[in-house]
Parts: structure tokens; sequence; C-alpha cells
DNA sequence: TTGAAAGCGTTACCAG
DNA sequence: CTGGTAACGCTTTCAA
């Protein structure tokens, strides 16, 4: 770089002042003579003075940076989460530091260390699936540094969390599916132990329970949710006896590859077997039958785990303290699904 | 946070040295005797060390830290340009401030000052569509400030620039469609100066011409690409007569919301109207017919960026050399198109 | 081989 | 109302 950014000592030198002063009129402390503090202002608009966050940071021990750590970018759920974070980080002059997990236990460490590294003000994460061992998050508790956890609970760790209610989703899809008839309804989801998959998989079987259906361990399909998988998923389910007549999916991605795979072999949605998802991608009206879904508070949850982390800093609330925060979905009944008889 | 980082006072003072031989141990800069060095390395570990990127950013003028600029993070497009860019900067100890303009040149004026206040050693950046002035940018060129501009061409900005062959991407589509014996092809498309429809309209025009086609300006509908606008475009060509008998969409989203029209309007896609998408999203192999799209290389953007400005960082190019990288994309043809009669 | 001191840009405190 | 000084954590001279 040619020019470099003018600092307070700059301004102090052309104008014959003292640091100090120049610090005081560009932060409008009122301790300072009018012409004196106008001269100042005049000349650091001139050259476009900005505030180093270097030596404010190193000063205060504060970076005005939030640590934020999702498995991955490229899926709607995630993305709008982020875009949550980011309008309220945004709002208050804080930047994001962005990791991705990928679900890997291994970079989330990493990507804690990172972080920490950055010296980051706060973490705001969605813990990897394939999480066993909670020591990096744990140690965070242990040292007070504030952290909000997203998406996924992990019951051994005292933080403030923001989830969403995929037990009750999960409960409430399964009421409308048996209500439309079905009675063999399969499950393609995760279900590592921190997955929303798990517990939609207990909503599920709670469902069962509740219209005492018999729980047929086959027509649960453990995937990892890439399509790939998903498609041997379906083509799993479709060579069961009796077949399934319905399929909720972990996702609408997982959903659209099951529906190819069922319309291949020439079944009928939702006719022969319903089609449900998680998430309500762009995608998803426009499949054929568009899908039933699942729509998730994404962008409210970015927003809402943004503003408690916020909160924290500035001591509104005290750091890391037991809170659960659980919003709710709202399901989106589309073609994918036979109508409910119930009304 | 009860536990503060150790610093290097911390451990010098624990062990009797003095900061300087700390730091030489740290860093092993060999100037030092082993025994020391490994007590203090010892201990360095056993405090968890971390080194301060704040006071190395201050001292050193350099934060390792990139600012990217794109449009909107849930397309696929951008964010794969963006994973791109984060793991050539990940592997190089770089961190990634991200900004999102919304195609909004105001908002990318901002976006350009917060990174600058923020110290970013470097700014990649897709420049809005609607960009009409470049003073933002000339700043930076003018300071020999390390930039890299993506997927946008901005004539009157002499920079590094990554980009994609979207001219001769559009002339190959509809080659092939004129092949496949369309005569009438529509272009949905935003024309913003920058836009890269602007240069897949000028790619369609030029092959037009080849194949002596007149050019018809209804066929050409100037939409800003969400769902809502693409599903009027779609409505407005199916009022023309004659009909279109293909449809070239800007993207994917643009091709899926354009068949679904289509479709409801009882038409047969490709017999009576062929399409085209940009991208190929994870969802358009299996929208129905399976999308014909052109798929572009948005990680190897990402990471081309990235290591393109990591070069100048280590002054291996200079800084805003008058580079133009242009990529190709590959033509993913599917069934949305009639068949090439010439194969 | 080690230590002391200056300096990066800023704020806060204490004098004047 | 203004100025000087210390401090934040680190590297880099310069001396010893």
């Amino acid at each position: 770089m040619k020019k470099n950014q003018a600092s307070l000592k700059d301004i102090a030198k052309a104008l014959n002042l003292s640091i100090s002063t120049v610090s005081r009129a560009l932060r409008d402390t009122g301790e300072i003579h009018p012409e004196t503090q106008k001269i100042v202002l005049e000349l650091a608009e001139k050259l476009q003075y900005k505030p180093n966050p270097l030596a404010m940071g190193l000063l205060k021990n504060r970076t005005h940076t939030i640590g934020v750590i999702i498995p991955e970018i490229e899926n709607s759920y995630f993305s709008n989460i982020l875009r949550g974070i980011d309008k309220i980080a945004d709002e208050n002059g804080f930047r994001l530091i962005t990791s991705y997990t990928n679900e890997s236990q291994k970079a989330e460490v990493r990507a804690v260390n990172d972080l920490l590294c950055s010296r980051v003000d706060g973490i705001i994460a969605c813990p990897a699936n394939e999480l066993t061992d909670y020591v990096h998050f744990q140690n965070l508790v242990d040292d007070e540094f504030p952290i909000v956890h997203i998406d996924r609970d992990c019951p051994e760790l005292i933080t403030t969390k923001i989830l969403t209610n995929n037990f009750t989703s999960a409960l409430i899809m399964v009421d409308y599916l048996v209500e439309a008839g079905c009675r063999r309804i399969a499950l393609i989801t995760n279900l590592e132990p921190l997955s929303v998959g798990r517990q939609r998989y207990d909503g599920y079987q709670e469902a069962l329970r509740k219209h005492q259906i018999p729980f047929d361990r086959k027509l649960i399909i453990h995937g990892n949710l890439g399509i790939t998988t998903s498609i041997e998923a379906a083509k799993n389910l479709l060579e069961l006896d009796p077949l399934p007549d319905a399929i909720i999916c972990n996702n609408d991605t997982v959903a659209m590859a099951t529906m190819k795979v069922l319309k291949d072999n020439g079944l009928k949605i939702p006719e022969d077997i319903s089609v449900i998802g998680f998430s309500d991608d762009h995608f998803s009206s426009f499949l054929e039958p568009a899908l039933t879904t699942v729509s998730q508070p994404a962008y409210l949850i970015g927003m809402k785990a943004m503003e408690l982390i916020l909160q924290m800093l500035n001591n509104e609330i005290p750091i890391n303290k037991d809170i659960r925060i659980v919003l709710d979905s709202a399901v989106v009944i589309r073609n994918s699904t036979k109508a409910s008889l119930i009304k």
C-alpha cells in the first residue's frame, strides 16, 4: 500500500496538538474547545481518518469480532442462520469470522482454537453431529467465555442454547400422516447423538406409541444426508415388503432425491407413498409434487443468537447461563403428502 | 472471561526472564540457550499461550485478514466461491471477513469502507451488478491496495480479475439450440451493466448473427432473477405469438421457476420449449425434466482469487496488475433441451 | 545468550 | 480545556 492510514499522531502533529486532545475531539467527549474540535474533525475527514481497531482491541481486550462455527455453508438452513447473525452483528458494529466443520469433531476443535487465537469476543456454534467429546466447549464454559449454541443440544454442556422443536415437529408430522391413513411411516435421518434427526426420531417414536402403531426398525434408515446416500436409502426402503406408505426425510434435499427414486420406480406420490422434508428450501415448492415440509426459523435463530451474545458482552445477561430458547417450526403442507382426513 | 490469555510478559515473569528472551524462544530464532528455550516452550504449552494477533497486527501493519465482498450468500455459485476462498485462506493462516451487498452499490461502498476500517490486508470482490460509480474501488487501486475482482468485469478498473467465459457459454448454448432446431430463443436475464447476464446477452446476439437469425427484442426479458420476477418473466414470454421455442435463463433457479410456468400452461419441455439454466445447482438434475445448464467453476474461482491475493501480499506478483484470468464453464446437457441434430 | 527500550495506535488517568 | 504518560502484547534494534 502506498498511502498509510492516518493516525491520531498524524493529525496531532499537523495541528500542533497533543494526541490526547485529538482523541478527545474525535470521540466527542465534551471536554474540549469547540473550535479545537472543529479543526480536528475537519482534518480527520480530509485525511479519511479511521480508528485502528487493532489498537483499540489491544487496549480494551475486545475485538468486536464474533466467531461463528457452522457445519456447512451450502445448506440453506445454515446460510440463513448466518444471514441472521450477520444482520445483528452488522447493526452493532461487530464482525464475523466463520468456520465450517463439515460435522467433523476434529475440524470443530480446530475452529474453536483458531477463533480463540483470533481473540474473538464470543462464539456462536452449531456443534458437529458427530460430537462425543465436549472438552473444547467445556473449556470455554470454564473460562466464562461467551458462547451461544444453536440448533443442537449437548446436554452435558451448560450454555445458552437456541433450538427448534424438532421433537414436536416430527410428532406433528407423524400425526398428520397417520390421520391421512398412513401406517408404515419410514424415516431417513441422521441418528448421530447431537443430530436434530435424533430428536425427530424420538418424536416419531412418541407419535407411533400414541397411535399404537408398532415400531418397525426396518423403516428407519440412518444416512449422512448427502444426495448419493439418500438415493441409496430410498432404494433400500423400496425393497421392503410391504412398502412404506410415507417417508419422512431429514431435509428437503433428501426428500428431493427420495421422490426421484420413487418416481423412477413407478410409484405415485402421494397416492402410493407420501414424502415429507425439513427446511423448506427455495426449490421445494417447485418439485413435483410440491414438497410438504417443515419450515424452520433459521434467520430468526441467527438473529437471536447474535443478540444473546451481545447481551452477554454488555453484561445484560449472565455469561453462559443455562438458557434454552426453543423456537417453533411451521408445517408447510403441499402436495407430496396425502390430505389428512381430519381437518 | 475469567482466565486471561497468557502473554509473553506472564511467561517472562514466571520464569524470571525478559520478554525478549521469551519471544525469541517461542519464535525459535536460534540465538538462545537450548535449556532456556525448553523451559519457555514448556510453560507456554502449559499456559496455552497463543500469540496475540492484535499486537502483531499493530506492529506489522498486517492483519492476516482478507475482506470478501459478494452479492449474496444464498446462491450456490457465490457460496462455492466463498468455500474456495476459505480453503486457501485457511491453509495459509488467513481469516476472512465477508460482506454481502445484495447487488447494491451503496452496500458495496459501505462494505469497502468497513473492510478498510478493519484493516484487512486485501479485498476479493464481486462488484455489484448495478455498479455505475467505481470510485470506491478506484481509491483502492490508487493506494495500491491489493484487490482481486471476480466474476464481473469493470472495464474502467485496472485490477486483477478472475472471470468466466459467459460470452462463449451463451454462444455455445445458442449454437446447441439452433442445431436442435430452435429459432425463437428467448433470454431471461439481468442486463445490468456489470452483470454476467449482459455478457451472455452479447454471446447470444453473436450466435444469432452467426446463424443469421433475426434478433427479436421481445424475446429478451430483463429481470432481477428472484423467483417472483422469474415467474412474471416466463408468463410474459408465453403471451408472445409465436411462442419462443427455447428459453435461456440466467440461473438454475430462474430456469426452475420458468419450467414450472411452462408446465402449468400445458407446454411440454423440451418438445414445445427447451429450457436452459446457468450454474448447475444441486437440485437441477432432479427437476423434471432434468435441467440442461452451464456448470461454472465457482470453487476454482474462489481458490484462484485467494491465491492471487496471497501472491500480491508476498510480492510474488505486482499489486493490482492488469491480469484477466478467464476460466471455462462446462455445458451440462440434460433433458430440458431438445437433442441436437448434430452430434 | 540475554536484557532494556522503543514503537505500533489508542484510551485513561492525572496534572496543570 | 489541554498535555503527558502509562498501558495493551508483541518484535526489533542496540547494548551488555
